[in-house]
DNA sequence: GCAAGGTC
């Protein structure tokens, strides 16, 4: 028998031909075991693992004394936090262990053929040695890189030993980011919980921190820092126009950052009511390259940009097209585009899904004559002389670029499906395009031979490629009609205009979502997979929020106090224990960070003051969770692991030590640590409940049962579901409630039920993609339901 | 239940 890594490699190994599978029938479970002719005499039965079948857990029954620094392999499916959502994965797990084990049981010969990379070698150990029984060290090894007939064949016929360094450096790996990631968040949960114990509260918060989210959210905070840190220092530019029989354009004098006033005011002073002389003009003409092939980052990215979507959410769209077989394999780094997918085919099969299909979202879109449709793409492209598409550098030893597959798709797909499919398809065609070239005109003005103006445009001369892409390319920086190539040397202009205007340094921008991810990748932390969900987990956890400044017409979202000489900043500047801000201080704080004008800097991810006081305590006592350098470290360690130059166990066993000792000088300023996570997480309590406040509250009309509140849309603390409940519940107990419906508008009549004088609510809803509207008394005891039983 | 890493 043999594993191979994921699903989606059955595919491929179907192309070394799967045979007849009606001899395993009734003794194999179908779904899960394929039988394989891999050469004449040779049959296999193939299997195919879901990731991980088997995770590192505290060890069961027995509770180990807290710091946990020995965890063992469990299977997936017996874990207890598995969440509702993979319920149907947690079932495959178990039932392809199950089948997995009843089989090795009569298997002669175990071939481990997961990806050969570490995870993959950690991924086939586990199932070798758990499900099939120690088999690790008796297996053999199929190692390819590339899923060719020729590559898998080959493999087959050249099994290897199995490579133990390389198990022993992925097992080390999930080992440390257990013990680290586990024992500190533990560590921190801990604290604030006792800490708040102590006063009573009994609000229980889960925090965590492990070798990914802690660097970063150390981004975030040391971004936010720099922002606040920023001394805007003013500078000036002056702008020009020139005039030409009766045409104008507008010039920058040069250099165009000009460091003080009476300077640019004197330039200005100059040159007024002088005449312009060109000196020269340039035109060039530069090649726009064809886009790379998607790799799952360079998606997410250009998914942010163009739609606005999470790179989370494009990673959840796209899983969704892929197990619809409409792209290949998403997770890939790869931005390669192998021929053996078969160019032609595919881009003529998207031809045919085209002919009006929701996946061409523009055939017949009168209003966007621009956007062509995938049929005038395809026999544009099917005309072209050769098919060759514009690869990037980035491989993946695992899987091609994301491509579409051309296959129809059997389902009516969502808004965001169609939109993202459309993306890739775009991007597919955009690779195998023409190249596109944009003509550049540079124009030197010189007054009286001494102040220098220039002024210079791009204008695309040839589309290329971007045709193809035509709805996602950014069209801005380049001009549609020039204004500058009319001119020529020594034409004299007349200034019709020159003005100073003043400008002020800015601070650098907040990361969004987009470039946080980039950021992550660039200093190589995470994974292609997980990076976006990490992000994810720093939003969920509270550590980080979406800002919006004022200009932005979108809500303004709560901002919680965070300003320059703000006890929490002079304290991050000054490494002292923060001063305690009374609350009439810090009250008019709020008020004032409230207003998003106040708080510097553009829109983007801002660290919650949680986000800040945890990245603070962590720097004093366990520096290394927020730093890069413990990748970098254990990176190194790996690879002495895996060429043999280090024993695991020394490494782990130096792993365990530092978490020892962190443990240990947390607890020793466990009182610091919470006083000072419990205080940040009150201020962003406190400003949550007062932008909740500012919020517009949903009022459905008076309250029937105390006469003097109103009942106001509420949102349950346990089910996060909302209800109708009355505004004196904490004043004065009035315990009035009424279920409401969970979606749709809702908005108070002004008027009362006849009957039981509870109030009308007016809704909206859908129904089979119809919006519909209905009105209805909220009261659920109102005896005119009751008799219309 | 907390990590990070696979994937349906």
């Amino acid at each position: 028998m043999s594993i191979v890594g994921p699903k989606s490699k059955l595919s491929s190994i179907n192309t070394v031909q799967v045979k007849n599978l009606s001899q395993s029938k009734g003794v194999l479970d179908n779904d899960i075991f394929f039988n394989v002719n891999v050469d004449s005499n040779q049959k296999y039965i193939i299997c195919y693992a879901l990731g991980h079948l088997y995770g590192l857990s505290d060890t069961k029954g027995s509770e180990q004394e807290f710091p946990i620094l020995y965890p063992s392999w469990q299977a997936l499916s017996w874990s207890r936090n598995q969440s509702i959502k993979s319920k149907s994965l947690t079932y495959k797990i178990k039932r392809i262990i199950d089948e997995l084990s009843k089989l090795s049981k009569v298997a002669t010969n175990f071939i481990h053929a997961c990806d050969y990379d570490q995870e993959g070698e950690v991924i086939g150990y586990n199932i070798l040695q758990y499900a099939c029984k120690n088999k690790y060290s008796v297996s053999k090894r199929a190692k390819f890189s590339s899923l060719t007939d020729e590559e898998i064949r080959n493999s087959f016929s050249n099994l290897l030993p199995p490579n133990h360094n390389l198990k022993d450096a992925g097992l080390s790996r999930h080992l440390i980011d257990y013990i680290y990631g586990i024992n500190l968040s533990r560590a921190l949960t801990n604290s604030v919980k006792r800490k708040s114990n102590e006063k009573n509260t009994k609000k229980f918060i889960t925090l965590s921190i492990g070798r990914v989210q802690g660097p970063t959210l150390a981004f975030v905070v040391e971004r936010e820092k720099e922002i606040l840190d920023h001394i805007s220092t003013p500078y000036w530019n002056i702008l020009a126009v020139f005039q030409k029989n009766d045409r104008t354009l507008k010039a920058y004098y040069f250099p165009q950052k000009i460091e003080s006033k009476d300077l640019a005011l004197s330039i200005v002073a100059e040159c007024k009511n002088q005449l312009g002389k060109v000196t020269d003009v340039l035109t060039n003409k530069t090649a726009i390259k064809q886009p790379y092939p998607f790799n799952i980052g360079d998606l997410q990215k250009e998914a942010y940009r163009v739609f606005k979507f999470s790179p989370n959410y494009t990673l959840s769209v796209a899983e969704k097209l892929y197990l619809d077989a409409l792209i290949s394999y998403p997770r890939t780094s790869s931005q390669k585009l192998p021929p053996s997918i078969n160019y032609t085919k595919i881009i003529s099969n998207i031809s045919k899904m085209a002919g009006g299909l929701k996946q061409d979202p523009y055939v017949e879109k009168t209003e966007n004559k621009n956007v062509l449709c995938y049929s005038v793409i395809v026999s544009n492209l099917l005309a072209q002389k050769s098919l060759i598409p514009n690869e990037g550098k980035q491989d993946d030893p695992a899987h091609p670029a994301i491509y579409p597959t051309g296959q129809k798709s059997k389902r009516v797909l969502d808004e965001s499906e169609s939109k993202l499919l459309d993306l890739i398809v775009r991007r597919f065609f955009a690779t195998f395009g023409k190249e596109a070239f944009y003509q550049q005109v540079s124009v030197t003005i010189a007054i009286k031979d001494k102040y220098i103006f220039k002024s210079e445009e791009k204008k695309i001369i040839s589309e290329g490629w971007i045709e193809f892409y035509r709805p996602y390319f950014d069209y801005s920086g380049y001009v549609t009609t020039d204004t500058l190539s009319f001119l020529k040397k020594d034409d004299i202009l007349k200034i019709v205009n020159i003005e100073s205007i003043e400008k002020t340094t800015q601070p650098p921008p907040r990361f969004n979502q987009s470039t946080l991810l980039q950021k992550m990748e660039r200093e190589k932390i995470g994974t292609k997979a997980t990076r976006s969900e990490i992000i994810n987990t720093l939003f969920k956890r509270n550590y980080i929020y979406n800002f919006s400044t004022a200009n932005d017409s979108k809500s303004n979202r709560y901002a919680p106090p965070l300003k320059k000489n703000t006890a929490t900043w002079s304290e991050m500047k000054a490494d002292k224990k923060p001063a305690i801000i009374t609350p009439s201080e810090s009250i008019q704080n709020v008020r004032l960070q409230n207003d998003p004008i106040r708080i510097k800097g553009s829109s983007g991810i801002r660290p919650t003051e949680m986000g800040i006081a945890l990245v603070e305590s962590m720097k004093k006592y366990v520096p290394n969770i927020v730093s890069t350098s413990l990748t970098r470290t254990m990176e190194e360690q790996l690879e002495q692991i895996e060429s043999g130059k280090k024993p695991s166990s020394s490494v782990v066993d130096q792993a365990r030590e530092q978490v020892r000792e962190a443990v240990k000088s947390f607890s020793d300023n466990e009182d610091h640590i919470a006083e000072e996570i419990s205080q940040s997480l009150q201020k962003d309590r406190r400003m949550e409940s007062i932008s909740n406040k500012s919020r517009t509250t949903v009022s459905l009309g008076a309250c029937p049962v105390c006469q003097k509140g109103k009942l106001i849309v509420k949102k349950s603390t346990k089910t996060r579901k909302r209800f109708a409940g009355c505004t004196n519940y904490s004043s004065s107990n009035c315990t009035a409630t009424a279920p409401l419906p969970s979606t749709g508008a809702l908005r108070g009549l002004k008027k009362i039920c006849n009957e039981c004088k509870w109030p009308i609510v007016a809704s909206t809803g859908t129904n089979q993609g119809k919006r519909y509207r209905w009105q209805f008394c909220i009261n659920p005891q109102c005896p005119l339901k009751k008799t219309k039983k």
